[in-house]
DNA sequence: GAATCACGCATTTTT
DNA sequence: TGCGTGATTC
């Protein structure tokens, strides 16, 4: 049976093998773009299993669920008949969760935390900012979260902010900071920043609980280790125990989230910091075309910390890397949409080997038009195009409150969805006498009516809430029924007549409502799939993965996506647009230390997503905010080496190198027609 | 509470 | 330029 994996391993090249083998103390492999890097996690996986240790004993750790999840599933196949053996493959924030969930008490907290995504933190700090008077417009609620999210992390603040309103921020971010961590401990929430900082903590101040767990994960390997922040970077040295078989994986040339706090010097001091580490570089690509190589190299190379790769093939040249200069954007726009058109019928390619990759969102605008102009199919990739899903958010509110009714963020949410009349005055009222008499909002909703200011009525209303609340917990406990429970929920507030109510239009009222089904049926799948299922697992659920996440999968068209978000993916064709000082590297960058470097790793992520064709575009006059402005090329198109690249002017269509394989063919046709 | 207007803002994104 | 937000008005 396990013939299988020694098999497979014989297949691997050099390197990888060395990497798969390398099973005991700390080891670095810098895995290049598209040289196999899942191959090889999920092949060490299945040689640690094979050598006999024990599955319990192995943890995989990754950024994404989708990371996860494909890595699990390769796993799986891979162990064949012994798939009865499952090593734990977890993201860090579902990894700390479930430690939290065990070991939380020790920290002082309740077992029964509720998660508070992003936008329930900014609720939150909404609220602390009204309650403090700073609702300054000034001062987004946003960057303020982000300064204290910064802190929390034990990150300095970024050198480049504007000095003059900087220490404004940071005062008021350092004002609120005290306040948000305990408004969070006192409706009994953490947030996301929290599940890996009070895990932490945990293994910081408990050795004894540290200890069980470094005996449980003894083979510890690290997905996308250029990721990792400061937190990321002690838990895995904790947890690396005293035998440190903690094998990272990463490539500190596609190290492009620098800006939300990954830290590159992770994987470039991990030798210095891991006594006795091994590095194994994997650097044969399997990928793309020599000459696509050829030009990433060239313009990576140009970075100065870094660990030094070069990416080579076994493949032939290919084409070269065509350089394409346009007048103003709508050219730009039409000249790919062309193009696209040509080379599908040219080559036969089917539209989804197409991406059109770019520095910023607001970029595919142009394209969309023009790819739409032309009927050519397209699916846009992120950005903010998804859906609104506030009434998901609503009923989830209300689940999170009966799951944890002190959960003020949640009740503020719902208090007055549906329409009930409990106003923002009201609110107001009921927080000061829930703040005043030491007890929760779910508290003083009950007893409103000993609160200051408040009719009898509103009184009832309030009270009615809480009674509603206090309904549900019954029945979402009940083993099986959490479904049925949320229908009735839904009849009981009258939602579905509210939507109707506040979208105008039918058509979105209708859609809303299908939403809703929808969410009620992801409850009733969880409660299918899931023996031991609790109304706070699948919160859990929620919180932690993204519920549309499955659908993404299937993206019908020519690609467009943004630089970060195509890390990890590949297509046949690519072109990369906007190649413009200013756009990348992004002129918001060029300031802050490191920017560049960074601006530069995104360029060489862009460059490696091509497989056989790459296309390289910037313009002459770009139209920015409605004014026109003459743009200048990338620096980085000129890091490319002139052996890989051919330039297109601003009229041409065809390079001189695709001509002449034109007329070639041209003159063979006319030659075998005048044969006949 | 809804409709309208003026204003300001405008990388990148996952858990 | 175009969008989303917050204020203003009926």
């Amino acid at each position: 049976m396990s013939s299988n994996i020694r098999k497979e391993i014989s297949r691997l090249n050099p390197r990888q093998k060395e990497a798969v083998l390398s099973t005991e103390g700390p080891l670095l492999v810098l895995a290049g773009a598209g040289s196999g890097k899942t191959r090889v996690i999920t092949m060490r996986v299945a040689h640690l299993i094979e050598r006999g240790i024990p599955a319990d004993n192995i943890l995989a750790v990754t950024f994404t669920n989708k990371a996860a999840k494909e890595m699990r599933a390769r796993v799986k196949s891979l162990l064949g008949k012994r798939q009865g053996e499952k090593p734990l493959i977890s993201t860090f924030h579902s990894l700390c969760l479930r430690i939290l969930r065990k070991e939380i008490e020790h920290l002082g907290y309740r077992k029964d935390f509720t998660i508070y995504d992003t936008s329930d933190q900014l609720s939150l700090m909404r609220n602390l900012m009204q309650d403090v008077k700073v609702l300054d417009k000034s001062f987004k609620v946003e960057s303020i979260m982000e300064r204290v999210s910064w802190a929390k992390n034990g990150m300095a603040v970024p050198e480049s902010t504007e000095e003059t309103e900087a220490d404004d921020l940071g005062a008021i971010s350092t004002s609120l900071y005290d306040r948000y961590q305990q408004a969070l401990q006192a409706f009994n929430a953490v947030d996301f920043d929290d599940l890996l900082i009070l895990t932490l903590k945990l293994f910081k101040e408990h050795p004894d609980v540290l200890k069980r767990y470094t005996e449980i994960f003894r083979y510890i390997m690290v997905d996308e280790y250029q990721d990792t922040n400061s937190i990321q970077y002690q838990f895995v040295r904790l947890l690396g125990g005293q035998d440190m078989n903690v094998c990272v994986v990463g490539d500190d040339d596609q190290s492009i989230y620098g800006w939300r706090g990954a830290d590159i010097s992770n994987i470039l001091d991990f030798e210095k910091d891991f006594a006795g580490a091994k590095v194994v570089r994997l650097e044969q690509n399997y990928r793309s075309m020599g000459n696509i190589l050829t030009a990433a190299n060239g313009v990576i190379k140009n970075n100065t910390k870094r660990m030094g790769k070069s990416l080579w093939t076994e493949r032939g040249p290919g084409p070269r890397v065509k350089i394409i200069k346009k007048p103003g954007v709508e050219d730009e726009a039409k000249w790919v949409a062309d193009k696209i058109a040509l080379i599908r019928y040219d080559k036969k390619r089917k539209y989804e080997e197409f991406a059109i990759i770019y520095r910023a969102n607001l970029l595919s605008r142009p394209f969309e038009e023009a790819l739409r102009l032309e009927r050519i199919p397209y699916t846009v990739i992120g950005g903010t195009s998804y859906f609104e899903r506030r009434e998901i958010k609503d009923l989830a509110s209300y689940l999170k409150l009966i799951a944890n009714p002190s959960d003020d963020i949640s009740l503020l949410r719902v208090a007055n969805v549906p329409r009930r009349g409990l106003g923002p005055t009201t609110l107001e009222r009921l927080s000061n006498f829930a703040r005043e008499s030491g007890i929760s909002l779910f508290e003083a909703f009950k007893k409103s009516s000993a609160a200051p200011g408040i009719k009898d009525k509103t009184s009832a209303l309030a009270s009615e809430v809480a009674g509603i609340v206090e309904r549900f917990i019954e029945p979402f406990s009940k083993k099986g029924h959490m479904a049925l429970a949320m229908k009735e929920l839904v009849r009981e507030i009258g939602y579905r007549d509210y939507l109707f109510e506040v979208f105008k239009t039918p058509e979105v009222a209708v859609k809303k409502v299908e939403n809703v089904e929808s969410f009620i049926d992801s409850l009733a799948q969880y409660e299918a799939e899931n023996t031991g299922s609790t109304l706070q697992g699948f919160l859990e659920a929620m919180a932690l993965t993204d519920m549309e996440e499955e659908k993404d999968e299937k993206a019908m068209g020519v690609t467009l996506i943004s630089l970060h978000s195509s890390k990890g993916l590949e297509f046949p064709v690519v072109f990369l647009v906007g190649l413009e000082d200013g756009i990348l590297p992004h002129k918001k960058s060029i300031y802050m230390e490191g920017g560049i470097d960074e601006e530069r790793r995104l360029c060489y992520v862009g460059i490696t997503r091509a497989m056989e064709e790459l296309y390289l575009t910037h313009t002459v006059n770009r139209v920015k905010y409605g004014k026109d402005e003459p743009s200048t090329p990338s620096r980085f198109i000129e890091e490319i080496p002139e052996v890989s690249i051919e330039v297109l002017g601003e009229s041409e269509i065809l390079s001189t190198e695709e001509s002449e394989t034109k007329a070639k063919s041209f003159f063979s046709n006319i030659q075998a027609m005048l044969g006949d």
